[in-house]
DNA sequence: AAGATAGATGGGAGCGCTCCCAAGCTTCCC
DNA sequence: GGGAAGCTTGGGAGCGCTCCCATCTATCTT
């Protein structure tokens, strides 16, 4: 405190005429402290505006109530899904912010090497755990963080390792049969899927789901457009889909069903009367689309809330196995869907 | 290292045959070690997996290698402006992974009291700068932090205390010059302009440049709508402009151009024939509104990482006084503008 | 009233690192 | 060949805190 330099605990003490351990006692809210003790030594730290010194704290607590949330992909995906990663975060966020842990933002930078990216995380030393805002199967950072006993959730299913890995996630195949059966029941009968990247479990399990139902209905489940989530990728293969006669799109992103919607007007189809469509996700940009869309509406602020959450019981020690969470995914009928 | 925990440095010592100091001359890159001690030790970290104690580190440095992220909005505002944050967030990142820092992001969570969200910060105590993103004016979060002796940088020039904040920013006076001088060749004389927040600096230089170029060419500057950069505050206030009889608007946000471009439509406007409109920021938002919206580019990623640098020139104590750094802002034509 | 117990407080040890100074060992040059 | 200069290396001190144990006083018990 003399000559500019913050106050320590120490400084706190002289001046307050007790020890340094009284002061921490105060300052842990420790409640063997006679009441005037603690009322002294409060209204000096007020006056000499002391704050503990987090570093020092986290050095011998060995905690640093820090997590991080690491976005396995590259900038450019925040700019082709305005929406999805914002609503997760800040899922993590109300969690972590409630629970007093600040956030560590890492996402990958164009171009950089996976590895190189990893490294950067694994190295910083100052993350109690972390938040892996991702569904792609393979990760080896999964592997590193459990090896470097670095407490993790992920706020999509991982596709291996389920059992060491705590995750939260929505159900993808009956989230895939309630849209199917929706434009069954509208009495769409040769249905195509636009797939999601196929290294990503959400877009596995929605195939499968999409699969099954159009089995269980006695239809054609093989009218398969391959995707990878974004836009363009929808927008190319939809023709492929066109070329075998639909009646229906089952889109496994709101952002591919963009690109369906605009393979779609370009071969002169109405939707929904020639084509039905039915996105997954219900982002904002849904309700903008002509004619608006019927989609499947994931709870992403939840998702990400409730990985927090868990994360956080693994950190502070209150659980021990991972767990695994599965919220429901609902239905919103639009325009898109016809009947 | 023995019963599973991370080995110190005195470890590695003692493996290697050495002291403390050697080890660690090695590991900061001190040349004053011999060729062959430096490689056997070397050796040693690999197989033992060392990685020094982050924290330790900072104790005794006084150093985090962490930079602060402040974003003053809530989180809608991502959703509502999906593509600005991103970007400029993007900016900052790379200048600080080139540099060695991590980001630590703080954003406001709704409903927020302001007080709170500021002693979230800075209480946090791991912050060797912060980027404050955000062109409000009075952010009292900025005095707190000179007199913390934080440094601190701006994307945005705040309204006050200039001169002792480095800040990065576009010649908004200039830009909107151009925007309006464009509108003006292509005939047009009923120019309206669409405020952004007035609270924010960049959007009174907007409405500033706009009024002395009406004047300049002897045009009324009084066509005057209020919004708040998002698009529900356009779509309200463009009514008001309509009323007055404008042939263009001059939008200070893309975001808003949506609003405007919705008033328009709803009240039979043709755009341009009837009334040009201009934007501003040139987000991707802007070549899928129909028609395709004129705008100005702002360099935003541009943004993030030169204010990330003066920042990290400034904690890193390679400049002292406070840096003000001008980019340019360009106009892009597309269809909306006429002409 | 004497011993047991609970309530307050003090202070050493130690977290893992960097910084600094001391000291040993070579090498070189007149 | 002797001393200066450079190259290596070692180890104490200290960063600010928490944890733990020791100590002291006040209160309780029989």
């Amino acid at each position: 405190m003399r000559n500019g330099k913050r106050p320590s605990l120490e400084d706190i003490a002289r001046k307050a005429g007790v020890s340094r351990s009284t002061v921490s006692r105060v300052i842990n809210n420790d409640p063997n402290v006679k009441l005037e003790t603690r009322e002294h030594i409060l209204k000096i730290i007020e006056q000499e505006r002391y704050n503990p010194n987090t570093i020092a704290r986290m050095m011998v607590t060995g905690r640093t109530q820090v997590i991080g949330v690491v976005v396995p992909h590259e900038y450019q995906i925040f700019f082709n899904d305005p929406y999805y990663f914002p609503a997760l975060l800040e899922g993590v966020s109300a969690t972590a912010i409630e629970r007093d842990y600040a956030m560590l933002l890492w996402v990958r930078q164009s171009g950089e090497d996976e590895g190189i990216f990893y490294r950067r995380i694994l190295q910083n030393g100052l993350m109690d755990g972390v938040i892996l805002a991702s569904a792609a199967i393979n990760h080896s950072l999964i592997g590193y963080l459990l090896e470097m006993n670095i407490p993790l959730a992920m706020v999509e299913r991982p596709g291996m390792d389920d059992n060491r890995v705590s995750y939260v996630t929505i159900d993808n195949a009956a989230a895939a049969r309630t849209a199917v059966e929706h434009l069954i029941s509208n009495g769409r009968r040769r249905i195509g899927i636009m797939t999601g990247a196929l290294d990503n479990m959400d877009a596995v399990e929605r195939l499968e789901g999409f699969k099954q139902t159009m089995r269980d209905a006695g239809l054609r489940d093989d009218l398969i457009a391959y995707g990878n989530f974004q836009r363009r990728s929808a927008y190319e293969s939809t023709k492929q889909l066109l070329d075998q006669g639909i009646d229906a799109v089952f889109s496994c992103s709101d952002i591919m069903a963009q690109g369906v919607y605009e393979a779609l007007n370009e071969a002169g189809c109405k939707i929904p009367d020639d084509v039905a469509v039915v996105g997954f996700d219900d982002l904002p940009t849904a309700t903008k689309l002509d004619p608006p869309l019927t989609t499947i509406r994931q709870p992403l602020r939840e998702k990400g809330a409730i990985a927090t959450g868990l994360l956080l019981d693994a950190v502070e020690g209150k659980s021990h196995a991972a767990q695994h969470i599965v919220l429901p995914a609902t239905l919103v009928i639009r325009q898109s869907s016809g009947g």
